[in-house]
DNA sequence: CCAATTTTTGCAACTCAGTTGCAAAGTGAA
DNA sequence: TTCACTTTGCAACTGAGTTGCAAAAATTGG
């Protein structure tokens, strides 16, 4: 992808295609797994911690990246690949061995039925157990 | 629930029941909702942090609690009521509103069929829109 | 019962992900 | 060019979670 590509991108999607937010999106966009502030700083090593941050929660906003909390205490962020967006999108999978987490896009989340009242937004489905290099 | 009754659940679920540990059950057993180390903190003034954080931890560890991870950054504890030692239970509902988050008892996660290779030993499921109150 | 050992507890301090304030640099409009 | 606004880099802060350690309590063995 050059940076025309990745320019017309964020601007369909409001975001105004700075500099930073071109690296950022050039360093993240070919990533399949869910992946880390820490991760995106060591991929990207000469541009500030901050902006990093403040640009992948920009895209988080914007809804072209998913915030994702699987129980390490440390939040990792996936490309969104929902149609709608709602993300009701595919389920997350957390190996309790290797402490990796999957996107199984092939496994969409099933829907549930809400109590009176309740409106849904998003849904997150993560599992634990064993990955398959694990077993 | 007087201590004797904390004393038989807890050695019933192999914790040893000391002083710390039966006055912490006793805040939290009436507890319906999720609820962080810093609220345990605070109906246990007398009760040091660490204490009241190793305790919840062991009480995790031993599935009287469920740890859970809800997209604030902060971890909560929800009071166990599956039946199985799976934690596949039920249906977490976080306001994006006011906040809180849910536990809809009646709400069970339905099962996905995960990818070949893959061992479920948790499920997670949470949604996120507007609760009732906040209509 | 006492002494030795193990477990539990309280305190203080530390770690580190996430976040913010602020000034400098960059961008765009008039 | 000038002015206003946005973005960026740096440094410092916040706070949840965690740990080291010594004192206290409980348990075990003689």
């Amino acid at each position: 992808m050059n940076n025309k590509q990745i320019e017309n991108i964020l601007s369909g999607n409001g975001i105004h295609p700075t500099a930073v937010r071109v690296v950022v999106w050039n360093a993240i966009a070919d990533k399949h797994e869910p992946f880390t502030l820490k991760d995106a700083e060591q991929w990207l090593p000469y541009t500030d911690r901050s902006s990093i941050f403040r640009t992948l929660k920009l895209f988080a906003d914007q809804h072209l990246l998913h915030e994702l909390d699987d129980g390490s205490g440390i939040r990792k962020y996936c490309l969104c690949r929902c149609e709608s967006k709602q993300h009701i999108g595919h389920v997350h999978f957390t190996c309790t061995s290797c402490g990796k987490t999957f996107c199984l896009d092939n496994c969409h989340i099933p829907s549930v039925i809400l109590p009176k009242g309740y409106t849904q937004h998003e849904a997150e489905y993560l599992i634990k157990g064993i990955c398959s290099n694990c077993q």
